[in-house]
DNA sequence: GATAAAGTTTACGTAAACGTAAAGTAGTTT
DNA sequence: AAACTACTTTACGTTTACGTAAACTTTATC
């Protein structure tokens, strides 16, 4: 359970660093529903979880589009029609088999950057030394100023 | 070592399923740097490596800005000056701490979709359960039919 | 030597995801 | 009541990452 029931949209333009802008532009492309007490937005838990996982979408390179898809499916699938509940676990393996697609970009990512810093750090060493026989003399002073 | 040294256009679109369109805009936006032999653009292996990430880095959520950024210092880590060296690592600890971001994020929707798939298949469970008291005298020919 | 196949440049078009004014409303603080 | 603050709608502008069409050249094939 949640805290709040209901936010302002700057409450959660400031608790997701997003503008209200973008929010009003997710409420126009139907990714959030927020209810209106007057003209002014109010938006629920129920958005603000969603909002969350908008972002989340977008860090992971989804497209709000892909998102929206998703969001429509559930609220079909919860309907409880067996079509949709059969559809939905088939999408679902699909999503899957991004995720992996993706751990596995980030493992390469993440192999080829510790090959580039070992690189720097070997370029910087010889870099170090350089310097050591340009100006022996001054050895001792380096060491302690480093420190 | 590579197969071959050198590449086509169409040949490299079609390994790595692009459209040439977009390998001459990469060569536009200076994230490729083909030479020419006349008018035609000849991809050297090195070429085909910077394509591989190009769209790795997409997948991951990278602009081709992003990318270009990091070629172009990674070229400029290479000519070896200590302050590009420097900033190079420190660099690379942001991208890390990025990558350690959407770790996070993979592993979070992993989850939910651990619990969304659970829930589909408790509802279809249930739906199950409906059609028995609704027909239990076809249950035999229900099961053999499904098999 | 015609013709198709693959390549090229130039340039306008488009979808996505907002940014950025402009101008108005609704509540509330002084 | 005047001013401030937060919110609203409308609407045009912008960037990214290409798509698509037109018109041309070069290379391979019949």
């Amino acid at each position: 359970m949640d805290i709040k029931q209901t936010y302002s949209i700057s409450e959660l333009a400031k608790e997701f660093d997003v503008t209200t802008r973008s929010i009003r532009f997710y409420e126009d492309q139907e990714l959030l529903r927020p209810t209106r007490r007057g003209q002014t937005r109010i938006f629920s838990s129920k958005d603000r979880v969603r909002l969350k996982l908008i972002l989340r979408g977008k860090r992971m390179g989804f497209s709000l589009a892909e998102t929206k898809e998703l969001f429509d499916l559930w609220d079909e699938t919860l309907s409880g029609n067996e079509k949709q509940l059969l559809k939905m676990l088939t999408i679902l393996e699909n999503k899957r088999a991004q995720l992996e697609q993706q751990k596995n970009d980030i493992a390469q990512a993440e192999m080829e950057m510790d090959t580039a810093e070992a690189r720097c750090r070997e370029a910087l060493a010889e870099l170090q030394k350089k310097k050591k026989q340009q100006a022996p003399a001054k050895e001792e002073a380096r060491q302690t100023a480093e420190n």
